[in-house]
DNA sequence: ATAAAGTATAAAGCATACTATATACTTTGT
DNA sequence: ACAAAGTATATAGTATGCTTTATACTTTAT
């Protein structure tokens, strides 16, 4: 597909999948046997992992993080040991947020019972 | 308690800190019984305040996002009701995020099996 | 008494992550 | 055929969130 239609699956703005694919987050593909263009073609496996970068963006993980993270993973020089350690770490990350969320709720859930107690 | 020892207990860098005051998020008092300076002084409810604030960016909330939460929190303007809703609708944010981890969680650990599986 | 450490304020600088603009070429619809 | 829409690339601009620097004053330790 074309950066339009990715743009339509993934909910992101062209600019930004550009900006991405400039940072080096994934790459698109220009058709050798065309050569009146070079549009780029995305593969439909694209879909997947933009949309883990926008839910990993979304919830405070870094552009450099995340390309860490792509990179150990499709890496072909890396060790499979080496590449499983990056990703662990990142699931243990992973935890660790969604611990801090639980916590900011629970703050947020006493704050409502203070509100309705008028005790702020 | 000063700065410093309010960094301390917080784990914020003092420059950090005074980033946050400037912003509107917190307010310290300034003694007034003492005319030699214009220390100001933090109060220890202030501590649980800063780490839900430093909970809640590690997590991907803006400082404005968190600043119209604590606006509302403890407005003495609005209306029960109106801060109810706004605390909610950030509860209700937050649940999206752990969702949003938990699927960016469950892409990671189908990761490793395909890294085990010499699939990528 | 005085050097070192702490505090306050204002302003400049910087990194990250976009977002917009300008230019040029290609494809598509009529 | 040709206007409108799509694509590519490079570059500049912008918003956010710090971080650093400069300056000045205060407190603390010796």
């Amino acid at each position: 597909m074309l950066i339009k239609e990715l743009s339509k699956r993934t909910g992101l703005p062209i600019a930004t999948l550009r900006h991405y694919e400039n940072y080096g987050l994934f790459k698109g593909t220009s058709n050798d046997q065309v050569e009146t263009n070079n549009y780029k073609n995305y593969d439909e496996s694209l879909v997947e992992k933009i949309i883990l970068i926008k839910g990993a963006k979304e919830v405070g993980f870094s552009l450099s993080e995340i390309k860490e993270l792509l990179d150990s993973w499709f890496s072909k020089q890396m060790t499979v040991d080496r590449k499983k350690a990056v990703v662990n770490k990142k699931i243990e990350e992973i935890d660790v947020k969604i611990n801090q969320l639980k916590q900011v709720k629970t703050t947020l859930i006493e704050a409502i019972k203070d509100i309705e107690n008028g005790e702020c």
